[in-house]
DNA sequence: CACCAGGCAAGTA
DNA sequence: TACTTGCATGGT
């Protein structure tokens, strides 16, 4: 009977992703609602892009729920034109900002102030808004303990096989919140430190990359 | 030149 | 349910 090693927990993979790369210092943005824009505006695109569309926006004086509220779709999508998408996402920043006025009227207190679950639902319903944009409101504008899954979490962790590489959403996201303290900290800086990784080491097909700082452990 | 970037929705089979 | 495609600029 061979005996079957456990995997390294979690927190351990994270401890060793934050002595390999620091605090990412997330989520870079001044506002709560900078970052819920930047969240939409990130998605499928660099963040260098998005940072030229923010500062576009603030020089405009429309980086506020009336500003985006009120400026033409036209005019938005010209100011975000860097990030890609741009007639789509000035779209669902315009999602965004209806459901803000009409449910939360204009109030992004009274939006955090939702139970989370609640409020992710919420997030959910409108369009443009899929699950890691919406836990990512959550956890990074919202500061909720809600664990942020992207497309770097799939393929590490199941590559390291802690998962199915097709496993859906929830279900990674379960492998987490079941391993791990609910703190929020933790949650922010684990995911930043993922998207790092993916970025820098992990890029690669092969399954046994050896520069990978998860590897490090032995039978990760 | 090809490929990817902190996805999502709609369409097809 | 499980693929596929459109969206589109900018960096390497």
């Amino acid at each position: 009977m061979k005996k079957i090693k456990a995997k390294t927990s979690l927190l351990k993979i994270y401890k060793l992703l934050f002595d390999e790369f620091g605090p990412r210092h997330w989520w870079p943005g001044d506002t709560r609602l900078e970052i819920i824009i930047g969240a939409i505006l990130t998605q499928n695109t660099a963040w260098t892009n998005v940072e030229k569309a923010i500062k576009n926006l603030k020089k405009a004086r429309v980086l506020n729920i009336r500003g985006l509220s009120k400026i033409p779709k036209e005019r938005l999508a010209k100011l975000i034109k860097s990030t890609g998408y741009y007639n789509l996402k000035a779209q669902r920043v315009k999602n965004f900002l209806a459901f803000l006025n009409t449910r939360y009227s204009a109030s992004l207190k009274r939006m955090f102030g939702s139970e989370t679950r609640v409020l992710r639902e919420e997030l959910l319903n409108i369009k443009g808004i899929g699950p890691e944009t919406a836990d990512s409101i959550l956890l990074y504008a919202g500061e909720s303990p809600v664990f942020v899954v992207d497309a770097y979490t799939k393929r590490i962790f199941s590559r390291h096989g802690y998962i199915n590489k097709n496993s859906p959403y929830e279900e990674v996201q379960d492998l987490f919140l079941k391993n791990l303290p609910g703190n929020v900290k933790l949650f922010n800086e684990f995911h930043a430190l993922i998207v790092e990784l993916g970025k820098n080491l992990c890029r690669v097909k092969n399954p046994l990359c050896s520069r990978c700082p998860i590897r490090r452990i032995k039978n990760v």
